[in-house]
DNA sequence: AGCACGCCGACT
DNA sequence: GTCGGCGTGCTC
């Protein structure tokens, strides 16, 4: 090992992990300048490739590489971005789900920083000289002289040339070739961003709801229940240990305001807390509240923001100017000094899980950072994913249980409906059963209101062609195009292709197309024809295509403007309606013929939320669940509303299959634009990976269920094994494989704990 | 992932 | 002859 002398604090190189897919780290120089400023947490911009990305500094040193090195060329930030504690998480991350190290840290800081450097394009002398004799040209059509004159006055931008003129990309690619131009990787003028004074979102404009008064908001008083969980959270917080709880309460029972009293209580202790709640949840009228308890001393972390907002809101946490934050999943990297409580709302939430990379899971990291910060985490949710349920059973979460809903509201009267005897005595193959047609119209009488879900979005599932029975598929993905009538094309719901429905059939040029299937829309028109008289106001992505969208329709149904709301599994997240006491699922079934080993526990747990819907006022409730699996267990227990016989029954399922909780699951795909090179990799790879270690088992590989996707063709490997360290063993041997292959370090897609299977 | 470099068809 | 397509290989 060469030490160089630099000084005893003064380190020559510092690592970084630098965006791009690749596992390792790079080491650079530090001119004598950044020498003493830059520390491990910075963030930098450095040569990589034919760019200058930002990087963070993981640690620096006087160790003289045995490689070339390439200076820092700027210090992002005087003081460290990311805490030890934090640098320590991103290197956890990387490891555990075998990330890119690079992507990691950079999901764990605002999106700004990777803008500030760009390509600038100036002028050489020759083309100064160029530019000269061409001021007064009349060509004014010719790109090239155009951008001359323009570089004239200043350098310029490549992507800011690029939208100002067209063909700017072949015009200076022969200007630089004639060397009148030069375009260099270079920073923007802007110097490092500094932060400004303290301003709350509020006062920012980040939020659209009025700053809420705190009288608007009273402390309610605590019920038994809430009392003795907020007792057990308050005692480890005091305690300053990792503990973790399970707080399961069914919907209404009060779970917020335990958590807003836990928050008071860390406050109080002298350490900061942290709140995670879905995407959905986490609306303008949420952060109210949030503000009104807690004041200045909230942030608020939310994808919705700009990008300037979250850098604003992030540097506020930052400063230590507020001890609290609140933000969903990515939220869970809020730089927070001194954390002493964690709380995850709606634990059981598929959105927790990064589906891109880096995939990790916002709850799992929520609970892997509390341990390592000696805090206290609460898991909330009234249908507790498997996982943390089981982990209450090993003794590793406490449970706390709040049984009742507030003011002793009685949960809703649950009917199911069997659709295939409906069609028997009915003799028509109806959307809406007799008992919910009949539900529906006692609400229209008594003015009630009703919500009907169908969680599918668009008109019909796809087109059909009578004659030859072809079906129009997606040019990119090997799915069915589903037709949404009101924008009058078909749409994949996977990468979002569209195309005009087709008038003739494509294939046999018969003249018959036929919709099949139903979704979410044609529930909507179906209401419309059977109830003229009824108001309906639809909640779905389509829906809410524009901001704050999702607000005013639900506010509108709220204060009464519609009596009826149909949507998708978006009306059965977290808000209280009182005055609806209906609701309809007009078709139980569609989530349970995924094939996904989590089907069944997503179905119990959407049907058992939107059930929760209903009678959360005065009045009693009423839920209408048609299906043609009456006697599957996640559609009768979710009747009975009966999570433990749930739990109970799903374990076994899941113990006897050797699934999740009961054993350590990673998804592999390996994918390409053309479909024998993933599969014969997948091959390669499967024989490169065997004879696996005792314990393991791998299925596959084999086509994934959507087989192509976004123009790939990927083929999925499972691995299961009760040993977490075997499973990371074999994914590290495949990388390693992967990598070896060549470029193809992109073509192999790790999932560890993978939440979807598609 | 970007991005540069390099080697082959169809245009001025 | 050049332009510009995208296969290949690298990034401290």
């Amino acid at each position: 090992m060469v030490r160089e002398s630099g000084g005893e604090d003064t380190p020559l190189y510092c690592e970084a992990a630098m965006p791009a897919p690749l596992d390792k780290t790079f080491t650079y120089s530090l001119p004598e300048t950044l020498r003493r400023r830059v520390r491990p947490g910075c963030r930098i911009l450095a040569p990589f490739g034919g760019r200058m990305p930002a990087g963070v500094v993981l640690a620096t040193h006087s160790v003289k590489p045995d490689y070339g090195t390439r200076a820092v060329l700027r210090l992002l930030d005087e003081e460290p971005a990311l805490t030890p504690e934090l640098i320590d998480l991103g290197r956890w991350i990387a490891d555990y789900y075998c990330a890119p190290i690079g992507e990691v840290f950079k999901a764990m800081l605002p999106p700004s920083a990777e803008m500030r450097s760009a390509k600038m394009v100036s002028l050489t002398l020759a083309g100064a000289d160029t530019a000269a004799r061409f001021l007064h040209a009349n060509e004014a059509d010719d790109p090239h002289v155009l951008i001359l004159r323009a570089l004239g006055r200043r350098p310029l931008t490549l992507p800011y040339l690029k939208t100002k003129y067209g063909k700017a990309e072949t015009a200076l690619r022969s200007l630089e070739k004639r060397g009148l131009v030069k375009i260099e990787a270079q920073i923007k003028k802007r110097g490092p961003a500094r932060a400004r004074g303290p301003r709350t979102a509020v006062q920012a404009g980040a939020l659209d709801a009025p700053p809420a008064k705190t009288a608007e908001f009273p402390r309610i008083r605590l019920n038994d229940a809430q009392q003795a969980a907020f007792y057990a959270v308050s005692e480890s917080l005091h305690a300053k240990k990792f503990r973790s709880f399970l707080l399961q309460g069914v919907t209404g029972s009060g779970k917020t305001e335990v958590y807003l009293r836990a928050i008071e209580e860390c406050l109080a202790i002298g350490r900061s807390a942290l709140l995670l709640v879905p995407e959905i949840v986490l609306t303008p009228g949420v952060a109210a509240q949030f503000f009104a308890r807690f004041g200045d001393n909230a942030a608020i972390l939310h994808s919705a923001f700009t990008d300037a907002q979250r850098t604003e809101q992030w540097r506020r946490i930052r400063g230590g100017r507020t001890r609290v934050a609140i933000g969903t999943r990515s939220g869970v990297f809020a730089p927070l000094a001194d954390l002493g409580l964690v709380i995850v709302d709606e634990e059981h939430e598929s959105g927790y899980k990064q589906e891109e990379e880096p995939r990790y899971h916002g709850r799992d990291i929520a609970v892997v950072r509390a341990q390592a910060a000696c805090a206290t985490v609460v898991l909330g949710s009234a249908t507790p994913s498997l996982e943390s349920r089981r982990n209450v059973d090993t003794g590793k979460y406490t449970m706390l249980r709040l049984p009742d809903r507030i003011r002793s509201r009685p949960l809703p009267a649950v009917t199911v409906v069997d659709m295939r005897r409906e069609f028997v005595e009915s003799r028509q193959n109806k959307l809406f059963s007799r008992a919910l047609a009949n539900a529906v119209d006692e609400r229209l009488q008594t003015g009630e209101q009703a919500m009907i879900l169908l969680n599918r979005r668009g008109f019909s599932v796809y087109a059909l062609c009578r004659s030859c029975g072809y079906r129009v598929e997606c040019e990119n993905c090997s799915v069915t195009l589903t037709f949404h009538k009101r924008e009058q094309r078909l749409l994949c719901h996977y990468c979002g292709f569209a195309a005009p429905p087709p008038k003739t059939c494509p294939a046999c040029q018969g003249e018959y197309i036929h919709f099949q299937g139903s979704g979410s829309e044609k529930v909507e028109e179906q209401l419309r024809n059977d109830f003229p008289r009824a108001r309906i106001a639809r909640l779905d992505r389509d829906a809410v295509r524009g901001r704050g969208q999702y607000e005013a329709i639900l506010n509108g149904f709220r204060e009464g403007g519609y009596d009826l709301l149909v949507g998708t599994q978006m009306i059965a997240k977290g808000h209280d309606i009182p005055n609806v006491t209906l609701v309809g699922v007009v078709n139980t079934d569609i989530g349970l013929g995924v094939p996904d080993f989590r089907a069944a526990e997503r179905t119990f747990q959407l049907l058992t939320q939107v059930a929760g819907r209903a009678g959360r006022g005065d009045k009693p409730g009423q839920v209408i669940l048609q299906t043609m699996n009456p006697e599957h267990y996640a559609v009768e227990l979710a009747a009975r509303q009966d999570y433990d016989a749930f739990y109970k029954r799903e374990s076994s399922f899941r113990r006897s299959l050797r699934y999740p909780p009961f054993a350590v699951l990673a998804a592999m795909i390996v994918r390409s634009r053309k479909p024998e090179e993933a599969l014969a990799l997948s091959g390669k790879l499967a024989r490169h990976l065997s004879p696996l270690p005792a314990g393991v088992r791998m299925m596959g590989p084999a086509a994934a269920p959507v087989v192509k996707l976004r123009t790939e063709y990927r083929y999925q490997f499972l691995l299961k094994s009760r040993s977490r360290k075997d499973i990371a063993a074999i994914l590290k041997r495949a990388r390693e494989f992967a990598s070896a292959q060549g470029r193809l370090q992109t073509a192999l897609v790790i999932d560890v704990d993978p939440m979807s299977l598609l």
